[in-house]
DNA sequence: AATTTGTGAAACCAAATAGTTGCACATATA
DNA sequence: TATATGTGCAACTATTTGGTTTCACAAATT
């Protein structure tokens, strides 16, 4: 059971329970409420989800209320940085582009 | 098969695939005397990365180059935009705590 | 022309995955 | 106290996944 962050999110399941957990802390049960599966297949999906630490508990009562742990998701944005800066460097090289175009226009 | 972008980042060796190709245009041969597995099994890498625009192929005699489709990765960021700004809020918010405070030390 | 090299694809296999049904158990409520 | 409710977990199942081996085939090289 290799339960990484990126694992998680692969599953379009989990990403919609990331996105409604994100705005609000939410019961299993209502959360299921918002998909065609049974409240244990999201049960599933939200143990996944605490284990990788993407969402926490909190326990109230016999209630359980899951919410975005938003600091992992940044772990996901880190991943990322190194490909952005890429991408903003190719940008860069466009602007030198764009700026040698102006200069001849002259 | 259901070949959507997250589900092509959620296994490592394809994530070490994409961190080669980023850098400079690589057969897959190449690929894969980087790994323990078979060309073949990086064939069938390629090909999923291929499948979901994630990498490009440029073919030059018998040879073909894959390279990284930088736009492609942007789509991550996009989707991350979201909950970017949750914690960009609550960056905000701990600006707003730290200021309170410097106010009552005054 | 014969051989080597670079590659993708098919067939097969073990393991993982996402789902189901059925249960246990603690906490509310009557 | 008896019942209803909210939840997690175990067992089972069909499908997907990542890997291997074997092959086909075109492009280079001899």
């Amino acid at each position: 059971m290799r339960r990484d962050i990126f694992q998680a999110i692969a599953d379009p399941t989990r990403r919609a329970i990331i996105a409604l957990v994100a705005f609000q802390a939410m019961t299993p049960n209502a959360i299921a409420e918002n998909f065609n599966t049974t409240r244990q297949a999201v049960s599933k999906h939200l143990r996944i989800l605490t284990e990788c630490e993407l969402v926490k508990q909190e326990f109230q009562g016999r209630e359980i209320y899951y919410s975005l742990e938003i600091d992992k998701m940044k772990e996901i944005d880190k991943w990322l940085e190194q490909y952005r800066k890429i991408w903003e460097n190719r940008f860069d090289q466009l602007d030198k582009v764009l700026s040698t175009i102006k200069k001849q226009k002259k």
